[in-house]
DNA sequence: CTGAAAGCGCTAACAG
DNA sequence: CTGTTAGCGCTTTCAG
């Protein structure tokens, strides 16, 4: 057994390649070849490195690495304070194409300046990409030093000013379906409980129901918008207790998000308003909650799932080939019908 | 205007700080001096750097700092899946506090391998040091190689064999409160929805629960503890049908998990018993949907964002000062009184 | 107070 | 196939 090196306080020193090297017998270029597995190495010594490498439980310094090769192997992920269950949601997913993609996930938080540490992170390279998940136009100015082969993808919301990949869902044609699904059914007083413009995802359901209702020619009473100051189940549900204190109560309430609808339809309980007896509310995103006994929401289903898995698909891409196009891309969505809102025959 | 350093394809090089010292006329040294501020420079000379600074919109390289300083300004945190409600809330607790001490946080999922990653990264030296938020006696062999001075925190799970700080909430006491909580009111059938014995919290809830029943002469019936494979609403809900379809079922349901207990609150609507007319249902963290109108769920508190704040704290004293000695403490829990378990009179 | 110079641990030419 | 060597960009002595 070798001594280790120390510090002088006594402190074990970490195992660098050329303790393995002198372990090995070998020069510490020939470790480095090992590692890395691109250039050819006699089977013998490789044999041989690869037992030191073991013996002494070896993990190459990812800083210095990284200094040679510029890839740190970690991107950062802006997201909002995952109180939205749509957040964690999103962020298990991303985490999970990351890791198959051999990356580690740096979770920034956009409430606390997390946009502007992304940006920073990225000028330091200590990450070698972002992924934005709840960007606003107000990232415009954030991101302007940078051109379409910098490697930043947008999930969830779009930001069209961005020259980066984006990946979305189809949040238009998901909402126009709630349109259609309550005037198939007759719902004659129609409300909207919407949320605060920044976000695209918001601006498109907001826009995508208005429309298609208008359409129809059934457009929406103004005193039936609410536009709540956030998404949360507060919020959702001091809209909905307004809402259902008119004189003139709606029949049918769209919410732009679960968190949302979820605060409305406790709303409605403490009132003792039934649901979907007397309103039918109907969310947006789907989360796992939603399908729960105690709301049995009805919503639109986003694929998390796949936008983490394109996100992270497409960031690599930029990675490799700066180059290459980007685009918006809109994924479908789909109407979940649950209790909250349907008919019983 | 100077001319942007380039690759031969053209790519903007990233600046580094020779370009800043070119620029303010002075050696790259100073600037480094300017950025870390412990050495004193002249006020003047100060000044333009910092203009040049501001100019070439510099960031130190951190693969660079990292390798002269050994210190990579982020953490890990090993979590499991956020699908149980309590982590993100705990993620987001740890995420607030790192960044209020200046640290990245980089995610990894217990489920996923996330601890052997941990380990991995921090013999990389990619990370500062790491905070496991789910660590189970499994994890004891990954971390031997560590003694007390390592920078590792446990934070809402305690495995006793392991030499660091750990930070849990008082389970015990906590649960102990919910037996004589359901004695006090009378409840006579006691029924407990626990699971799987690895979760040191699992275990000291269960032990807290069970425990402070058999003090009081109250002991449960085997028949009426459920082990759930795992915690989720699934189980939870399929814990208590068949606690329900019992011939004398119980009147009393303590779950150590307040995702169980909903799944719990479920199944009791499905067949269309009361809670808390028929049977009361107690769960374990009050999480956020706790408090909810879908579920009104009496539940013991555990202090998360204490439990995130001193866990970081104790990392970064951690590093500080190795040989400080480490300890398990326990924050106190609080029993939260709601609906789903409560008297009238 | 400031500049010159020595590395941190690794990868990737370049020579053998 | 393998060893030698030159840096990556920064912090930190060491000399002025």
């Amino acid at each position: 057994m070798e001594q280790k090196r120390r510090t002088p306080s006594g402190d074990a020193m970490p195992v660098t390649s050329h303790d393995v090297a002198q372990r090995a017998g070998v020069s510490q270029s020939t470790v480095s070849r090992v590692l890395t597995g691109d250039s050819a190495v006699r089977e013998t010594t490789r044999q041989r490195v690869l037992a030191a490498l073991e013996e002494l439980n070896y993990a190459p310094n990812v800083a210095a690495r990284t200094m040679k090769t510029g890839r740190t192997g970690a991107i950062a992920v802006v997201i909002s304070r995952l109180t939205n269950p749509f957040y964690p949601e999103l962020l298990d997913a991303v985490s999970e194409a990351a890791l198959e993609a051999g990356l580690h996930v740096i979770v920034m938080n956009a409430e606390m300046d997390g946009e502007a540490d992304a940006a920073r992170a990225l000028r330091a390279r200590s990450v070698d990409g972002v992924i934005l998940a709840t960007a606003t136009e107000e990232s415009a100015k954030l991101w302007s030093g940078y051109d379409r082969s910098a490697p930043i993808v947008l999930i969830n919301r779009v930001v069209e000013s961005l020259p980066f990949a984006q990946i979305t869902g189809d949040h238009v044609s998901g909402s126009a379906e709630v349109a259609r699904f309550f005037l198939k059914h007759g719902r004659q007083r129609i409300a909207l409980i919407t949320a605060p413009l920044s976000a695209s995802t918001t601006a498109e359901r907001e826009a995508g129901f208005l429309d298609a209702l208008a359409a129809d020619k059934a457009p929406v009473n103004s005193g039936n918008i609410m536009r709540a100051a956030a998404v949360s189940h507060e919020e959702g549900r001091q809209a909905m207790l307004f809402l259902l204190r008119q004189p003139q109560r709606p029949t049918a309430v769209f919410c732009v998000s679960d968190l949302l609808a979820i605060g409305a339809i406790d709303a409605a309980r403490e009132l003792n308003i039934s649901v979907p007896g007397d309103i039918w509310v109907v969310g947006f995103d789907n989360v796992q909650l939603a399908s729960w006994g105690g709301y049995q929401l009805t919503t639109v289903s986003q694929p998390a799932k796949e936008m983490a898995r394109r996100g992270v698909k497409a960031l690599l891409d930029r990675l490799d080939k700066p180059r290459a196009r980007t685009e918006i891309v809109r994924l479908p969505t789909q109407l979940v019908i649950r209790e909250s809102a349907r008919s019983w025959f």
